[in-house]
DNA sequence: GACTTCAGATGACCTATGTCAATAACGTCG
DNA sequence: CGACGTTATTGACATAGGTCATCTGAAGTC
């Protein structure tokens, strides 16, 4: 199936690059090929393309396969809020699970490639797998955590630290998927970073600008050195 | 059982008064009692007792039965951010799915009593009766909504806008409960309230005092009377 | 290859909220 | 009942980050 998809090389969980990211690590080789079948892979997708959009009838949740998505809600004064940056190997869409309906949007920040997984398949199958239903009680668990440290962080922080915070959670995600912690491309704008840690872009400019200057960071526009982690470590706390 | 325990007088989820709210519609009367043998009642708590302390093992998550419960976390620089105000009927501690431990502390703002109901009984049950399961993966989802919006908040929103949220939104859970939503006790102090939306204590006390000068609210100490629900409304957008 | 557009950087200035300090009101404990 | 600690209020002042305006360079595009 899907053969006029290009990134479609891997064609099985079994095989996909980032299943230890994305599936739990208890699961059987039986049980892989049971998810294997209900999930819909390849949906490959262009820059700014959309997944889906806030409002919509809550069918899937999604793992990215590559490239970057954006979610965001808008508010009712018509602002954008970013509220996650998802990388290979990560699970989104989990926030429309409450309502029936997605509460964000989620698009490709770049050239992407997702997995879709539907979420009535999936219910079913965690009653014939436990561990795969502890796993999602689990992957949800965590984005609670992960949304409580940013509101910790947009509570008590300076827009020093936010930013360090930022940069060091891409690079640990990097890490995690076996690619340099310390160069990188950010795939997201200045005015994403922006908005998602509650600053403007100029605030956003100016803090790279005093990084560089402090010679903790190599900055040219969306390539990033860390040349020192533990001071930027230290900053984040 | 709990002989001692006064606040003890409704002994089964099924007659319980918060029910409806900490419950899934759709569950039969056997499913109750299944899932009332699971249910530890009553844990009466006094002002500022611990229901958890971050870091402990995970074991149980909790509906509060009566009083109020407040969520918390410490930096690493040492400092407390409140992530949460729980009321009657509303479930707290899934934050510790995702590592088997507690990432919040928890405790009673004032005298309370909280449902303890074990995971792992809750994991087997839901296995059982698919409509819960389901519950779960909803409530957990629901938690997500809830901290992006307050993500959103903090990241857009001025002091007085924020205040303004927070007291729509207890006015509306205590309507949920069947209680006033303009005339009520509020059970944080000034500084929960600052440290929750990130402001200074000094800022809040400025904003309800504006707020009085406006006639929107009538403040004593901690009894609110809103007297502008509609441009309060407006205010929160 | 000039023209436009857009993302990013930088400077000057402004303001919402934080900080610090003083005071008041209240509860509690000897 | 008086003394003390805690919580809330209020004022004067400081500042981090927002706003607005300008400039640069890269990426299309006709």
């Amino acid at each position: 199936m899907d053969a006029k998809c290009p990134h479609n090389t891997e064609v099985h969980c079994g095989d996909c690059r980032m299943n230890s990211l994305c599936l739990p690590l208890a699961l059987q080789t039986k049980e892989i090929s049971q998810l294997d079948e209900i999930v819909q892979r390849g949906r490959p997708l262009q820059k700014d393309g959309h997944i889906y959009h806030a409002g919509e009838e809550f069918k899937s949740i999604f793992a990215v396969r590559s490239g970057s998505i954006k979610s965001y809600t808008v508010t009712n004064q018509g602002q954008e809020q970013v509220t996650g940056f998802h990388l290979p190997g990560e699970i989104f869409g989990m926030d429309g699970i409450g309502h029936n309906r997605y509460t964000n949007s989620a698009l490709a920040m770049e050239t992407a490639a997702v997995c879709e997984i539907p979420f009535s398949s999936l219910q079913e199958l965690s009653i014939a797998i436990p561990s795969l239903q502890r796993h999602f009680f689990q992957l949800m668990s965590k984005e609670i955590t992960n949304d409580q440290s940013l509101i910790t962080l947009l509570s008590k922080n300076t827009a020093e630290e936010r930013v360090a915070t930022l940069l060091l959670s891409i690079a640990n995600r990097n890490m995690r998927r076996k690619l340099s912690g310390t160069r990188f491309r950010l795939p997201m704008s200045r005015a994403d970073i922006g908005n998602y840690l509650g600053l403007t872009v100029e605030t956003v400019s100016r803090v790279f600008g005093r990084f560089q200057k402090q010679n903790l960071l190599l900055v040219d526009k969306k390539e990033i050195e860390i040349l020192d982690f533990e001071k930027l470590q230290a900053l984040a706390n």
